[in-house]
DNA sequence: ACTTGACCCTATAGTAACTTCAGGGTGTGC
DNA sequence: GCACACCCTGAAGTTACTATAGGGTCAAGT
């Protein structure tokens, strides 16, 4: 099967089935004698996996991760639950952020209820006046 | 003022503050001798506000609109609680999207309880079994 | 006068996960 | 024999910074 073919199968593009190769998250697969690259079962099982995980938001590192893991069948599944825990968590911290945010943008908000001029705009005083807070580290790949 | 000040009055770092230059948030201020950056008050104000936008993660396109808004203290201010609405949209849409992720998340997590061996765990075989979606197009820039 | 240290400058590259582009080769149907 | 869909590589663009290299400035201390 080409590049096409697969990339379709997996519903991504065929450049992001040649990004994935470089960055070693497909294995490089066997050529044709024009140079095109030809795929077999077990590469679409990988890449739909990998697609699945990316469905979910995980980053190349954690299905890096998972992969490793996946690829030591003789070991437990111990950290591959515990991957899924931490990555749930990931989601968790990030819907309290947004959860904050969609707060103080509520507030703000209210504060201009009519199309005023500019500097009577409650908003832009809003905009202007907040305590300005140093940017924390993050708790999440998710943004 | 010199940068490092400006930086610390509004929690932010010397870097980012030139950053804000090149990408044309902050207009380039006064030189001294020395070829030393040299800021008064209407720039804290205005990195402060830009700050503030960031802190509720705004993008610099959006920051952008609402500086040239506010240059404008002829009109009204329609268009800036216009963007807001459209950012507080963009964070119900990233919210809704996490949510659902999250109970994707739960229920392949449910699938597998304990350590058990590889090729038996219920989350790899969901994740090699989900139905692969088309990555749809992001209707918010909040990741 | 000399040095140390904190501060400033520019320009470039790296981050994540792709997408886009430039410039070219391959294969099939008419 | 040519159009057109498909394939190839390598490099640059995206976002909002951060980090690094390699250098200049200035005030205080010895």
């Amino acid at each position: 099967m080409k590049i096409g073919e697969l990339a379709q199968v997996a519903q991504c593009t065929v450049e992001t089935v040649r990004y994935y190769e470089k960055e070693g998250l497909l294995s490089a697969p066997a050529r044709t004698m024009a140079n095109y690259r030809s795929y077999g079962e077990l590469h679409v099982e990988r890449l739909r996996f990998i697609r699945n995980c990316r469905a979910l938001d995980m980053t190349h590192a954690e299905i890096h991760r998972l992969l490793g893991l996946m690829d030591q069948p003789a070991g437990d599944c111990g950290g591959v639950n515990q991957l899924l825990d931490e990555h749930i968590a990931h989601v968790d911290v990030r819907m309290a952020e947004l959860s904050q945010l969609k707060q103080q943008l509520r507030e703000l908000r209210q504060r201009c209820q009519s199309e005023q001029a500019m500097d009577a705009c409650g908003i832009l005083q809003g905009l202007a006046s907040m305590e300005t807070e140093p940017r924390h580290e993050r708790q999440t790949h998710l943004g």
